[in-house]
DNA sequence: CGCTGCATTGAGTCGTATCAAAAATTGTGG
DNA sequence: CCACAATTTTTGATACGACTCAATGCAGCG
């Protein structure tokens, strides 16, 4: 471990899962000086879709959602991001977003400029970047078949089993409210709740603590359901 | 110019827009050994969504639609590919989407192995690469928003100042049948028809030839349908 | 001329949005 | 710990937009 690696890189919890996991100590102890650790609180505006497209960080614990909204102030989540998730477009002038914690979040972040500095200097960290925004863009490919072509049942559903995937166990938290999971869904509050609703009258969900906690006891018939 | 820079490249009609862009004349004479051009008739499916995400290509001229299909087999289109635009995803192991061309369409293919290699020796291609895939990704999320909260009037009317950005002039040549829109818009045929049909009445455009031919008479007004 | 494929038009249905109200949950101050 | 306010979720009634199914119109072509 190289002497000078900042300690709040060393005893970082994404230092593997991050952009970071791409370079060495030694080039991360060069990283660590660019970047400062901040927390804010949920619900904070990190950034804005009419700013400058200047944010860069890297979330270290927490959840932030990507929004886009219309001329007339409907809102549309384009993407959730969690630990270890980069936010920012170094080198795009456009396509900026609202950024929105929803729980407590702690960002890594480094001014735009010097990141893409050190992108250019570290082939490593330029082509991590790469290969995370094209798993992005298969997400939001993935998404803009789920919001075109699916029953609001099918994307609950799918949903749901995308939760499982990290939370995992037989019960999941929920980590956001009806309304932020219909901004995400393309739906309402209301068809989400009813949704929500049927899918514990088949048996298929059990859900308590006003629906935050829920314990899936059909993982085949989400599946299923998913598809539609 | 280099001596031995193929004269397909020299005479390239993406030289300047493509990925190529981002290399000197020399640098492309050593990518351009790697590359052959393909003709594909309109129609051919030149790479499916079962299959390994080997394609590398850069469209010389021509259009392709990038399709993602459903469980029970409906379609959607997830992007629209035109001159310049790059096919494929380097260094992505999953993710690969059925592509369709919607012309006659001439393509440089590159082998993905060699493109990779290609792309790690020259930082500036990558860079390209990248920037490229942020704009598709801003492209996505997008669409995520008119797919999931827009009418069919706002999508059809956003449909047609898009093809007006580019084939431009009053009129434009709508590339693509009814039903390929349909798929584009998450609409079905009827309802794409059905907004035409209103559009015309309305005297906001006036279309021939089986409505793929399209004179826009007053852009503002479609404007402001295209938030809705 | 009669195919064949695509676009248009029409009638009816279904799913989700909308509007409104009740119920449950969380938070706060006494 | 309880009472009360604020917020979120659930439930209900209704409306509307897009889908579905079906028929007709129109063009290109053998």
């Amino acid at each position: 471990m190289a002497d000078d690696l900042p300690k709040r890189c060393h005893d970082c919890l994404v230092r593997d899962t991050s952009l970071c996991a791409s370079l060495c100590d030694s080039e991360l102890a060069e990283l660590g000086k660019l970047g400062r650790k901040v927390v804010v609180r949920e619900g904070t505006v990190v950034t804005s879709e009419g700013d400058d497209n200047l944010l860069c960080a890297n979330i270290v614990s927490g959840a932030i959602k990507l929004l886009k909204t219309t001329p007339d102030g409907r809102e549309q989540a384009v993407g959730l991001l969690a630990d270890g998730d980069f936010v920012g477009q170094p080198f795009a002038d456009s396509g900026a977003l609202t950024a929105i914690a929803i729980r407590n979040t702690e960002l890594c972040i480094y001014p735009r400029s010097s990141f893409e500095r050190a992108m250019a200097d570290r082939p490593k960290l330029e082509r991590a970047l790469l290969e995370r925004t094209m798993r992005s863009l298969n997400e939001a490919r993935e998404r803009q078949l789920t919001l075109a072509r699916k029953s609001a049942k099918a994307r609950v559903a799918g949903f749901l089993l995308g939760l499982m995937r990290d939370g995992n166990m037989g019960s999941i938290e929920v980590p956001l409210s009806r309304g932020d999971i219909g901004d995400y869904l393309g739906l309402t509050i209301e068809t989400v709740s009813r949704q929500f609703t049927e899918l514990k009258a088949a048996g298929i969900i059990a859900a308590d603590r006003g629906g935050r906690t829920v314990a899936i006891h059909d993982r085949a018939a989400l599946q299923s359901l998913a598809e539609d």
